[in-house]
RNA sequence: GGAGAGAUGGCCGAGCGGUUUAAGGCGGCGGUCUUGAAAACCGUUGAGUGAAAGCUCCGGGGGUUCGAAUCCCUCUCUCUCCGCCA
């Protein structure tokens, strides 16, 4: 959320941010309703005082045996109209409220001008062979034959059970997926210092509107029907809740969790895009990156929790590249991101499956999560940054592409070897499991 | 699902209609003392808003009253006992 103030005394960078994002925003109304907020704020507040005085006044006057009936008539009537300014107070404030949290964030300085995807900007490139990607000496399949050759993704049975757009993973490609989770948990945990947590999976509708899901974007949302509980589409939702309307000692600071859990996404909107195979799922595994920090080291964080995400691809030994998304392209949240892209061999084409943000204060205003500067007066907000680290099913994607063997098998990346009971490849199973 | 108890400042905990501008303790910070430290003693120590005076905040929301942490309604959460259950 933006902070109230900067909106009124900003007005003009709000809305030249706001341009550069390609919104169309109107303070017009809102800053009229902010000064005739403040307007019956500096009303009110007087005449509270005279309350909370005279009402000491005639408790003292009671206390001593004396009569104080023209005082509690006067009181009364001023009671009626503190009672009617303050529900005139608080529509006033409660409708700013709802018209701050539709507000996206600010971008930050160093985010490209650019309109949509077409303008993001590559940072950076990678590949087990110098920068480019490698190229296979046969036609690559798309992932889905590869997983059906090798019968370890069944979609048919999945959309039996379920519907369009889930997967069931069988032996090796079931075993593949947990080996994954296991080895980025583990890289993160015991090489760049991150605690595991293992969250809820359902949340409330506060901790949606901590991190910019609600009140916007509610259809991409699945929500539980009976009880207030939203699927979590990620897993920054429930960590950076955590430590919502609390207050940190700086010294904590910063902190790193990663957290593997399933996401849940409505997708709607997306018919007709990737609509065969894994990229696109209303259910996926994810192991995220979140951080919490001070304000000062947010953008360094931001860089270093890339490079965290990026190590998973490296050690799998999957090409990828790094872009900066411009200005049209950022998240609702976002002030800064970075997508990793993994390359796609049967496509080829690169395809997203990291994103990594730093929301600066936006989340932290919106959920309450602020820190104690050391030797200050005043609580600030912390900045708040996640990122993929990485998407699980578009990792098997990749996997099973870039290793595709002409015979049909899938090489396994020697890291994954140990999770793996040792195999080196993916065989064709036979006979029962079908 | 049934019965009961509770939610107060970083933590513990008093207050149950009017010097509560929230007692007291612990913890934190500063000081006295000390070669240094501990102990003891003294002081200080919640958040938001505002230039300030002030105003608001005792789980959330609503109500009663001149006046609510305190009384009433409601919701959420926590705990205890019983039942059911992986």
């Amino acid at each position: 959320m933006i902070d109230l103030k900067f909106v009124r005394e900003n007005t003009e960078e709000l809305l030249a941010s706001m341009r550069r994002r390609g919104e169309d925003v109107e303070l017009g109304e809102f800053l009229a309703l902010d000064a005739k907020r403040r307007e019956v704020q500096q009303e009110v507040e007087p005449l509270r005082r005279k309350r909370n005085e005279v009402s000491e006044n005639i408790g003292r006057l009671k206390k001593a045996g004396q009569k104080a009936e023209e005082l509690v008539a006067e009181m009364r009537s001023v009671g009626d109209a503190i009672t009617a300014l303050e529900s005139t107070h608080r529509e006033l404030e409660e409708a700013q409220r709802e018209f701050l949290l539709t507000i996206p964030n600010l971008p930050h300085a160093t985010v490209p001008d650019g309109k949509d995807e077409s303008e993001n900007k590559e940072i950076r490139r990678w590949s087990p062979h110098g920068e480019e990607p490698p190229t296979l000496s046969f036609e690559p399949k798309p992932h889905w034959d590869v997983a059906e050759y090798l019968d370890i993704i069944d979609f048919n049975r999945a959309a039996k059970i379920a519907g369009a757009r889930f997967a069931l993973l069988k032996g090796v490609g079931a075993q593949l997926e947990r080996a994954l989770i296991n080895f980025m948990l583990d890289l993160h945990t015991r090489e760049h210092g991150y605690t595991e947590l293992l969250p809820p999976f359902m949340v409330n509708q506060t901790s949606m509107i901590t991190t910019g899901n609600l009140p916007k974007f509610e259809d991409d949302l699945f929500k539980v029907e009976n009880g207030a509980y939203y699927l979590i589409p990620t897993a920054e939702v429930p960590v950076t809740n955590i430590y919502q309307d609390e207050i940190l000692p700086e010294e904590r600071l910063p902190i790193y969790y990663t957290a593997y859990t399933p996401c849940f996404r409505r997708e709607a909107g997306s018919y007709g895009k990737d609509t065969r195979g894994l990229i696109r799922q209303h259910q996926f595994n994810k192991v995220e990156l979140v951080k919490f920090t001070g304000p000062a080291d947010s953008h360094n964080e931001h860089e270093k929790l890339t490079r965290d995400a990026e190590e998973v691809l490296k050690r799998l030994g999957l090409a990828y590249r790094v872009v900066a998304l411009c200005a049209g392209d950022l998240g609702f949240a976002a002030a800064k991101t970075y997508d990793i892209e993994v390359w796609v061999p049967s496509q080829k084409k690169y395809r997203e499956i990291s994103s990594c943000s730093n929301y600066e204060e936006f989340q932290a205003r919106r959920g309450s999560i602020r820190f104690k500067p050391k030797g200050a007066k005043k609580t600030d907000f912390v900045h708040t940054l996640n990122g993929s680290g990485l998407a699980v099913g578009r990792t098997v994607v990749a996997i099973l592409e870039n290793f595709q063997q002409q015979d049909g098998t899938v090489i396994i990346p020697e890291v994954l070897r140990p999770y793996m009971g040792g195999a080196e490849r993916i065989l064709r199973s036979e006979g029962r499991g079908r």
